[in-house]
DNA sequence: TATGAATGAGTCTTCATTCAT
DNA sequence: GATGAATGAAGACTCATTCAT
């Protein structure tokens, strides 16, 4: 029993080893420049230990992606939890959340949202991600603090939004941007500002 | 005189034919999966053949990206070119122009903005691109029309914000959006109001 | 342990056949014409299992070279080593030696001295190799036995002459020589002798 | 007539003109990395008209193997040609003749002794080039001049000799050598003084 | 369980040579 | 005679994956 115990904890370690280094080199070199045999270097195992934790580099790498999914869901979960007295306020405080959550988990927000290979079958994962959102936003609506009555319009036009920002600031790190917290809280104001009824703004965070 | 006309219309067509080709390749299966190879059959040449129109794979694909900020600044020469009497109404339309482009010339806005692989060496090739939307916002920073006075922020934050909309429409077309032309309007209503001063927004357009 | 070390034989033995192979492909067709592919076909593996024991067809090449140069020192340690009464006859007897090695390890010399190809970087491998040589005629003319008190004027005399007689004999086996011992004989005796004072002739050897 | 003539005379012209670059490429790149696409860019024509005047690549270099003979046996016919008073110092000369022709001419000297790709078939051109310098030899041997009375021994021993130093400083350009000069003298001194009886040698030249 | 040697299929690229014009 | 587009065959090298140990 012990024996078996150790054993499991200790194949179950081996196998976080192999995810954690393998996402570093996914997100570092992309899907085709990752290299099975480089990772196994950089493990210190052989490349035949690999596959005896995972059938191919496609599990491997889909493994990594709903990681990824799962991380973003647990730290997006608040989103629009609590009932506030002021729920935009409360929706921005979330999007902050979320573009923080994205450029400082750049890997995982590269997974869930910005790689593209290999393509995708099952149901989509993004939407699950997205109910917290809309969560958020629907207590706007029905406080009747946006101009449009749409919930699905507002939350698209916002993730738009700020997955804007927060991919950019990912994806292109050496662009000459002015200093990204001004640029996050600057995307964040105005779009919800300009979703919100006039009557309603007086600079809230 | 006739014959060597005719030869240089058909190596012209062939480099056509190959780039066009290419282009969809590079889209459909990205960089490295895009194969010098497979061109080569889906054009029904072999591979040498297209060794006598580009040096190689990267130069081939920088052909491409050229082709498609070439594509877009041209597409874009207007972006803040008219002086007009309101400025915030120019900025709003020239956004609807850049998304539009974006949305209906995808594989264009892919190899200007979003496609990753081969780093690029020479200065930015955004930063040109960018000129005629930084001086359309200056149009309204000046005219007193925005909160804030600092161009390049609110430059930068409409870029990302339209960025957002533009890439998520053509890499996530699966996703259960509302229609499309609800959504972008509404993205642009909502960052510029949001950042126009309260006592200029009254629907323009 | 048995099986490591079973393993590393193995390993290590794949290696030597991969150096010997290739260097009479290299020696029969040059570096040029000389493939991976065919050395692979030659050993009975496939090509990517050299890759395993050398990175590149330049590595592999190297080594050769460098097995020979190794090779050439070793026999030509002594070279000038031993203090004698009769330094010309000593020298006379190094140069035998250095022919004789060159004679009858035609491949190593080749790869030391002959062949062409990929331009080294590194410090001249000859310089060293030259040092013995020089050390043997420099007894000579710190003897007085020779006519000039040039060191490297002689030395370098004397190195062209029997590289002469060496690569002759190993590039045109075809031709009409005379027996090699007497040619090669006569070569040492003919150099060393017009070098030498004439008063110290007197058939050494 | 006149028509005809001229044709012929142009197409001479073109064939020296490809030969001339050819054996500067076939110099400068070596057998292998010789480009037949890259000496028709030189050229300036296309690589089909290569072909109109030269069968394939072995050809072509063929041609210009026996070019640098041709040259070689016409400068060198002289060797010996002369009855002298003095057949060492005639021998000296014209040695020294040979070795300059070598170093001043070292793409001729390397396609006639020291380029190995392809394989020669027919009879030895080597031996044709060689009399001139046999005969200037025997005329030593006949007059009682040298130790030996075997010609082609002295004779095979001197060639070997110079070719040693030419193709040396044809081959290692960049090895520290004396000075060039010097250093041909004394081998050209030291071998024929060496094969020289005692009571001949008194500084010839 | 872990190894690591070995492979086969594939990738980019080059080049002598041909041939329709 | 001259062109130059086109090709077929080849070569260096890579890498996911397998399998005997």
């Amino acid at each position: 029993m012990s024996t078996q115990t150790r054993r499991e904890q200790e194949k179950e370690a081996l196998r976080s080893l192999i995810l954690d280094k393998a996402r570093a080199i996914f997100v570092r070199d992309g899907y085709d420049q990752f290299n099975m045999r480089r990772l196994a270097a950089e493990i210190d195992y052989s490349p035949g230990t690999i596959y005896l934790h995972f059938a191919n580099k496609a599990e491997l790498f889909q493994c990594i992606v709903s990681e990824s999914f799962a991380h973003l869901a647990q730290h997006l979960a608040k989103f629009g939890a609590e009932s506030t007295r002021d729920p935009v306020a409360a929706l921005k405080h979330s999007l902050r959340y979320y573009v923080d959550f994205g450029v400082r988990n750049p890997n995982d927000y590269r997974f869930a949202f910005m790689m593209e290979r290999p393509p995708e079958n099952g149901p989509s994962r993004i939407d699950p991600t997205f109910d917290g959102l809309r969560r958020s936003v629907r207590r706007c609506v029905e406080a009747g603090l946006f101009k449009t009555n749409d919930v699905d319009l507002a939350t698209q036009t916002i993730w738009a939004t700020i997955h804007g920002v927060t991919s950019l600031q990912i994806q292109k790190p050496s662009f000459p941007w002015v200093p990204q917290k001004k640029l996050i809280a600057q995307v964040i104001d105005a779009v919800v500002d300009g979703l919100a009824r006039d009557d309603d703004k007086k600079g809230n965070g």
